[in-house]
RNA sequence: GCCGCUUUAGCUCAGUCGGUAGAGCACAUCAUUCGUAAUGAUGGGGUCACAGGUUCGAAUCCUGUAAGCGGCACCA
């Protein structure tokens, strides 16, 4: 007998052989027919897997939502592999795990990718294994078993996977019904009938590298969101329309903020009111940073590309450059525009070396550091074209970056003030964030020590800033930092809970030294200065696009292209709309007036629709005594005040944050 | 770059079997002067992404190219 302690402290003795469905049942049949898994002393498993000693036992239902909803995902992908298997006899399988809000598979198929128009007949067909309500039995395979099955079948994929696991290892596989099976780790639903024939719905088709490389096959992949009822399905559905509605694409354009087109594809036509916002951002960001002591600096857009051999950016980075030949094209009409044997310049695709340039004129003494070198930097980069997203990544971009040359003994210090800008200026636009440590890359450049030092001293700095915490959303991501050094990132969380990476600092001393960077030092030697890489916007472009999605287009007072519309009910009351217009305009507001000979109810709507912060009404009375009707975008109520009050007033609200007393 | 889908008026989209292009909104003109999310009438507007091909005839079928969208990979 094994003796099994239950949640509420008491102990039930069950024969061997017995499971937690057992002790499920003998509780009462109404636990039986609710309880999806179990716990046991921690790990979650199978209802139907025995015992196999004494043990602590949670019984999982659906109110245990996080554990029911990654088991109902990991069952509804095993059932599409099945569903698709059952319809396209000859498709391999290979992995379908859950995601946050469903599951996917990846197929390899036998004649053709997926469509959308596939997906109908395979939801139909998932449904009727559902209604068939298999049961799923765990069973253990020997490897060179599981691997001669898998080749019997065609599975070479499988077949593959399974090859790799270690020597020996007993293997997990589930067999759904009597005739197939799928190698898993678990655990599962006790049958498919577990799952809510209408709490799933599959989503989308696309292409997708066998184990998430590039030199691999492209496989088919299967998307679908799964939940544990129609409800939140529904839900889920529902989010993601309200999403589609503040895709900064879409708002870009009805806002008249900027438009992209093919002729110049991955670079912004910025409109008159999206670069409204733009100099907002600048002007808020000189702020920041003329107070933080950083010194602004503007450099050039091509450079030799003897320059960029010598920073590493032609050896590790060329193939996202632009390259351009220096050489006046030919004018004839046969032949080739250009030789190519001019010398070639490139575009730059980030600011760093031309900073270093401006480092190193002049001697520097360690008493000019740190030093602190800001640019509005505008960069280019020919990024894959399937990267290319709105805003959210383009080919030409504005960083507002820095690089500050410190000695070693600054660095944590410099590193902690940045943590506190960030801070603030996330703070300002109302974002929470979480912060991650980037490790050394497998392609890099410098030596281990280097990147000893400089890891440690980014994790030290944010330790003493007392932001390496799961509340700071703290996280180290090997192999993810530059060629050139570890980074700090900084990720976003905007309204809806969807995460950006913008900000980073990076610790650098490689590309002083390839570029040999130096200052006197008190004992009057020369050293090298580290060089730290910082920005907080990221790009102007991304950050406005964020600031978009984030608002849903309803940006902040100080940043809203159009504060506030004067708008006429009667054509009698013009003369006075325009002088409101005319004072708010005195006080600095982005103000327009509206006169034309339309209903008021035509007039607020296309200002809310275009999202207008503040909407002056004006009619015969208010023309008459000298106020204004003021309603706020997305309040019902609405202000009266005298004009020479609102215009006060509204001068008061427009102020940026940091402009507050 | 890779996989799939898409591309018709400024925008959102119809367009059947291959037979010479349609709506709403927007825009212009006229009328209307109205109190908080669409006043009415009239009118103009298209090389059906681009380049080839099949056909008596192509928005429609085929091939290629480009861009857009959803992913993958890559990344601020």
């Amino acid at each position: 007998m094994f003796k099994i302690s239950l949640p509420d402290g008491s102990v039930r003795e069950v024969p061997r052989g017995s499971s937690p469905a057992d002790v499920a049942a003998a509780i009462g049949p109404g636990l039986a027919k609710a309880a999806l898994a179990a716990r046991v002393d921690g790990e979650l498993r199978d209802l139907g897997r025995p015992f196999e000693g004494d043990a602590a036992l949670e019984l999982v239902t659906a109110r245990d939502e996080a554990d029911a909803l990654e088991l109902a995902r990991h069952d509804f992908a095993h059932v599409l592999a099945e569903a698709v298997q059952a319809l396209f006899p000859g498709t391999q399988i290979t992995f379908g795990p859950s995601t946050d809000d469903g599951f996917y598979y990846d197929f390899a198929p036998r004649d053709r990718p997926f469509t959308d128009e596939d997906l109908p007949a395979i939801e139909a067909e998932m449904r009727r294994i559902i209604a068939a309500d298999k049961p799923l039995t765990r069973e253990i395979w020997s490897r060179a078993d599981l691997i001669a099955r898998w080749l019997e079948q065609g599975e070479s994929f499988k077949a593959e996977w399974a090859g790799e696991l270690p020597e020996g290892e007993e293997l997990t596989v589930y067999r759904s019904g009597s005739d197939w099976l799928d190698m898993c780790r678990g655990p599962h639903l006790a049958s498919t009938g577990k799952l809510d024939p209408a709490a799933f719905k599959l989503t989308r088709v696309s292409g997708a590298y066998w184990r998430g490389d590039q030199a691999n096959a492209m496989l088919s992949r299967v998307y679908g969101t799964g939940w544990l009822n129609k409800k939140q399905l529904d839900a889920h559905l529902l989010r993601l329309e309200e999403a589609a509605k503040r895709d900064h694409r879409k708002l870009g354009a009805e806002m008249d903020l900027f438009h992209l087109q093919a002729e110049a594809h991955g670079s912004v036509f910025w409109h008159p009111k999206g670069y409204k916002v733009w100099r907002e951002l600048e002007a808020y960001m000189r702020r920041a940073i003329d107070a933080a002591g950083y010194r602004e600096v503007k450099t050039p857009q091509i450079m030799d590309a003897r320059q960029w051999e010598q920073s590493g950016h032609w050896g590790k980075y060329r193939e996202n450059m632009f390259v351009i030949p220096d050489e006046v094209p030919s004018v004839e009409d046969e032949g080739a525009l250009v030789s190519g044997k001019g010398d070639w310049m490139a575009l730059k695709p980030m600011n760093c070396p031309a900073h270093v340039l401006i480092f190193r004129q002049g001697i520097k003494s360690y008493r000019d550091l740190p030093l602190r070198l800001y640019e509005n930097g505008c960069c280019h980069r020919n990024e894959p074209h399937g990267a290319l997203h709105g805003l959210m990544r383009v080919r030409q971009f504005t960083q507002d970056d820095a690089h500050i040359f410190c000695r070693e003994d600054q660095i944590v210090a410099e590193v902690q003030d940045f943590c506190a800008l960030a801070d603030r200026i996330y703070k300002d636009f109302g974002f929470t964030y979480a912060i991650k440590l980037a490790l050394r890359p497998e392609q890099r450049f410098g030596s281990d020590t280097d990147w000893d030092k400089a890891e440690n001293e980014l994790r030290d700095a944010v330790v003493r800033a007392g932001l390496a915490t799961p509340e700071y959303g703290w996280e180290e991501l090997p192999g993810e930092g530059a060629f050139y050094a570890p980074k700090l990132e900084w990720h976003l969380t905007d309204a809806i809970g969807r995460t950006w990476q913008v900000g980073t600092i990076q610790s650098d001393r490689v590309l002083p030294e390839r570029l040999d960077a130096h200052y006197i030092g008190e004992d009057g030697e020369k050293h090298r200065p580290v060089m730290l890489h910082r920005a907080i916007f990221g790009s102007y472009e991304r950050f406005i696009g964020i600031l978009i999605e984030h608002y849903a287009g309803k940006l902040p007072l100080w940043l809203a292209p159009v504060q506030a519309v004067v708008a006429t009910i009667v054509s009698d009351a013009d003369g006075y709309a325009s002088e409101v217009e005319a004072n708010l305009r005195l006080a600095g507001i982005r103000v327009e007036s509206d006169l034309r000979n339309e209903k008021i109810n035509y007039k607020v709507r296309e200002h809310s629709l275009q999202k207008v912060p503040h909407l002056l009404v004006v009619g015969k009375r208010e023309a008459e005594e000298r106020t204004v009707a003021i309603r706020i975008l997305g309040e019902e109520r609405q202000r009266f005040m005298p004009m020479d009050e609102a215009v006060a007033w509204l001068k008061g609200e427009a102020l940026a944050p940091d402009l507050r007393a």
